[in-house]
DNA sequence: CACGGAATGTAGCCAATGCTACATATTAGG
DNA sequence: CCTAATATGTAGCATTGGCTACATTCCGTG
């Protein structure tokens, strides 16, 4: 069931892209095909995470907004800590968004303190530039 | 099939403590009834990770160790960086499992990159004492 | 308005990963 | 050596997450 959280960012990222998210650009971004959608939905429905009518757009409930939210915090958490320590941004952005879903709690508080303390040495930690972590060789 | 690689990881980790692997101690030590070990093994064998004959030993083909000791460094890899940002070993290990199979070469190489900058600050990397990473405040 | 293409839905198939229930093989003890 | 406990195996079921093929609905354009 991780995979609910992804389409759940996803539908989330169409409504304020699109202004409203539709089965097809779902389907589209994910790379599956509508069939796969469908199912999807029907689960997340069946779940009280999303609403939706057949040939209308698709409609987070709070729930879903909060699953939403919660995994994509984490995503960026882990994409900004991958692309500090030097890993490819597209790469980062792969192996991000499979572990975030293995991120607890506590360990997305630690990511997040970590990359606090990379801010006050004045590093950047996100991916607008090529800067990467240089730990101060002694 | 990403469990292949834990199933993998953990035949070979019950040889070197047992002398051998039996699908009793997989299913105990992975949580699952002997069914899901069996019918796993199949898939094992099939793929040619594994040999094994009915009520005798597991053994790891070559295939399969390579898988596991890739697999296995990945983990030791994340389980170091998690506790040196200071996630408390038990939750390490837990996330640092579910991670391991999301970390690309790169990934694996920035974050061995990182700890071996750590080392060099002359901190510890490894879940044996409790001191973790103190970024210096300015 | 009617029709065609795009969007969506349903039926039915497959593999992986889990389970319970029941059958069989192995091994250890008396 | 025989029996009981333990270890494995198979059958059959459920869920998730894929797919193709086919049916239906919606919408824009002629």
């Amino acid at each position: 069931m991780e995979l609910a959280a992804d389409y759940l960012e996803l539908i989330e990222d169409l409504i304020s892209e699109c202004g409203e998210a539709r089965a097809t650009d779902l389907a589209a971004r994910m790379g599956v095909s509508h069939v796969t959608i469908s199912k999807a939905l029907q689960r997340l429905a069946r779940d009280g995470f999303v609403t939706y009518r057949p040939y209308r757009s698709i409609f987070l409930t709070d729930a879903g907004r909060q699953i939403a939210k919660s995994a994509r915090e984490k995503h960026v958490s882990m994409l900004s800590f991958l692309v500090a320590i030097g890993v490819p941004p597209d790469i980062a952005e792969q192996d991000a968004e499979g572990m975030e879903h293995h991120i607890s709690p506590e360990t997305l508080h630690s990511i997040n303190e970590f990359l606090r303390g990379l801010a006050q040495l004045g590093l950047r930690t996100d991916a607008t530039n090529g800067e990467t972590l240089k730990l101060p060789q002694n």
